[in-house]
DNA sequence: GTTATTCTCGCTAATTTTACCCATTATTTA
DNA sequence: TAAATAATGGGTAAAATTAGCGAGAATAAC
């Protein structure tokens, strides 16, 4: 299948869980198994990788020499807060304290599904984010679609 | 195909619903399944794209390498809102209530078709765009369309 | 060892949202 | 004008979501 998308609202509630929504349960492919790689994110917020998807990636990282200075130091940095998490059977997802912390979650989360991963965001921190971003979005667009060609159909 | 065109008035019902247009349904390739994907558009607007001309579009985006910061941030700009939309069997599309406060939907609202997607707009913020950019419109048509040079069709 | 405390996990009830169906009204067509 | 089709507006059942309670496991404190 083409990879994850959508965009979700949800809430935490009181333990720091919540119900995985239903339109994006639907996209998981059966391999992942429920199954979910949590760990720090590149910006600041968590991602979430389908099981089935981390191993991919995985694959790619092995690849790399852990003689390299960088390559370990890259490999600690990817790895942190990595953490293995499945969905509960009521179909909720439960984020570790010091998870929330880290990213500063607060009631509100987004979802945020894109290709092989889901970003979680705290809600205003997420649309603060979009809002800085938006207006060099056109450029963005440009510079980032630009190179891909148009080269079919 | 040629793409889509076409400028439609529609309103929504109580329920946020609106009935799509027959002339713009019978545009649609059969592929689409009258499957949608809609999103927030780049301007103050939703966009639905049918399910086919979605698809050529990931498949260009999954090209894109997600270790480089732009190609996340764009990624997370472009799939604001995004959520995956069906006709019902009455031939209306349902647009959620979170997407219609976010671009301030009201119960008139236009269509534009164009290339590969329709953009949704609420009625008034749309004629004033169109009012206010009218002027510039043969400038415009200079500068975007000058380059082209004449050589082709 | 025992007692708290926190962390997990499962269950249930209440609410909201969504999907689906049907009845009514309008519009077209023969 | 009647019949067919299209368009509109609701009603209802199902599904999804929220929230709260409580049991057991793990951890820490006494």
């Amino acid at each position: 299948m083409a990879g994850l998308v959508g965009e979700f609202e949800v809430k935490l509630d009181g333990k720091g869980r919540f119900l995985f929504p239903a339109g994006l349960r639907k996209q998981l492919s059966p391999d992942a198994q429920e199954q979910f790689m949590l760990n720090k994110g590149f910006e600041d917020c968590l991602t979430l990788y389908p099981m089935n998807e981390w191993e991919k990636l995985s694959a790619k990282l092995a690849k790399l020499n852990l003689f390299k200075p960088k390559n370990r130091m890259f490999y600690r940095l990817f790895h942190q807060g990595a953490k293995l998490i499945a969905l509960d059977n009521a179909g909720r997802i439960l984020i570790p304290v010091m998870h929330m912390e880290r990213v500063g979650l607060d009631k509100d989360v987004m979802l945020i599904a894109y290709n092989d991963r889901i970003e979680i965001w705290d809600k205003s921190k997420y649309f603060d984010l979009i809002d800085g971003n938006m207006a060099d979005f056109a450029d963005l667009a440009d510079e980032v679609m630009g190179d891909l060609g148009d080269d079919n159909e």
